[in-house]
DNA sequence: CCCGCAGCCTGCGGGC
DNA sequence: TGCCCGCAGGCTGCGG
C-alpha cells in the first residue's frame, strides 16, 4: 500500500527522529521476505545517523562509518516512533527495533512480510540488486517526457502495467497509476509504446503534480496506512477514479454519454478509468 | 528479451 | 455468531 506519497510521509517523520542521533542497539526478531542481516548489531550498534532519504519506495537511512539501511515497506508496512525511555512493547509483526541515544524507538511493523530491512555498503548503495535497475524518481529533475518515451517507446505492455515496474519509474504503484492515468486522460489498456508525444508530455507532467498533492495530504489512507507518527493521510477524499467503481466521473458531472467510473482487472490488479476521457484509441487512430 | 502471472503473507469484510 | 473465501497489493522468479 505505502507508494511514493506515504513513503516520503514517513520518512518526514523519520527524518525528524532520526536527527543528530545515535542507535544504541537494534533488535531483530522474525524473518521479512528478504532476512534481517544477522550482523545487524554487530554492524550498526553505537553508529551515529548521517541521513535518510529515499528512492521511489525504498528509504535509505545512512550510518557514519557504517551501512546504509535500506527499508522497504511492501504493502503493509509501517514505521512506528515511539518517544520516552518507558519500558516498550514491541508491537505484533514489528521485526526491526532501533533504539536511540534519547531513548527514542523506531519500529518495523510489516504484518505481510513483504517489506525489507538490509545492509547496504555505503557509497554502493545503487550497486544493490534492488536499487541497481531502478528507473527514476519522478519527484526527481531529470523526470520528463524524453525520459518517459525513451522507457516506454518499445513497450509492448499497457501502460498501467508499464507503469507500475519500478524499472521504469520508481515509486509509483496501483493507486497513483490509475489516478495519474484519469488526470492524463489516457485509457490504462493503451500500449505504452502507441502513445503520441502529447501525451507522453501530458503524462510526464501530471505524474509529480499528483504525487506533489497526495504528499500535501499526507498520502492516501485506504485501510491501515498510518504515518510514522501514527496519523491517516488524507488523499484518499481526492482520488478521482481508485476505488470508486460506479460513481459518477467527477471530470464530466451529468455528461449523458459518460456512464462512470469502471474497473477492469489487468495483470491481477483493478484499474480505475472513465472510458469517456479515457477511450480505447485516440479519435485519428479509430 | 519481454510479457503475464503465480506465489509470498496476513487481515479484513462479505456472504451464508 | 462464526466460518470460509476472496481480495488487497509490491516484487521476484518462472514459464510461454
Amino acid at each position: 500500500m505505502p507508494e511514493l506519497p506515504e513513503v516520503e510521509t514517513i520518512l518526514n517523520g523519520l527524518q525528524s527522529a532520526l536527527a543528530g542521533r545515535r542507535i544504541i542497539s537494534t533488535q531483530a526478531r522474525r524473518g521479512l521476505r528478504w532476512p534481517v542481516p544477522d550482523d545487524l548489531s554487530i554492524r550498526a550498534d553505537g553508529k551515529k545517523i548521517r541521513a535518510a532519504s529515499r528512492i521511489g519506495k525504498y528509504i535509505l537511512i545512512a550510518l557514519m562509518r557504517g551501512p546504509t539501511i535500506l527499508i522497504h515497506l511492501g504493502m503493509s508496512g509501517r514505521i512506528r516512533i515511539t518517544a520516552g525511555r518507558a519500558r516498550y512493547q514491541p508491537q505484533k509483526h514489528e521485526h526491526v527495533t532501533l533504539t536511540l541515544d534519547n531513548g527514542t524507538r523506531i519500529g518495523l511493523v510489516d504484518p505481510r512480510r513483504f517489506g525489507c530491512f538490509l545492509l547496504l555498503e555505503s557509497g554502493r548503495e545503487r550497486e544493490h540488486p534492488l536499487l541497481r535497475a531502478l528507473g527514476t524518481d519522478p519527484l526527481e529533475q531529470d523526470f520528463d517526457a524524453r525520459y518517459l518515451s525513451d522507457k516506454l517507446g518499445r513497450k509492448r505492455a499497457p501502460i498501467k502495467t508499464a507503469l507500475l515496474d519500478q524499472h521504469v519509474v520508481a515509486g509509483l504503484g496501483n493507486i497513483y497509476v490509475c489516478e495519474i492515468l484519469y488526470r492524463a486522460h489516457i485509457n490504462p489498456e493503451r500500449l505504452a509504446l502507441s502513445l503520441h508525444q502529447e501525451e507522453i508530455e501530458r503524462l510526464a507532467a501530471v505524474t509529480p503534480d499528483v504525487l506533489r498533492e497526495a504528499i500535501g495530504a499526507g498520502g492516501s489512507t485506504l485501510r491501515d496506512y498510518v504515518d510514522a507518527q501514527g496519523k491517516p493521510g488524507a488523499f484518499q477524499e481526492l482520488h478521482r477514479v481508485y476505488g470508486r467503481e460506479g460513481e459518477p466521473c467527477p471530470d464530466c458531472p451529468g455528461y449523458p454519454a459518460c456512464a462512470g467510473i469502471r474497473r477492469l482487472v489487468q495483470s491481477g490488479r483493478s484499474s480505475y478509468y472513465c472510458p469517456r476521457l479515457q477511450p480505447p484509441l485516440s479519435l485519428e487512430d479509430a
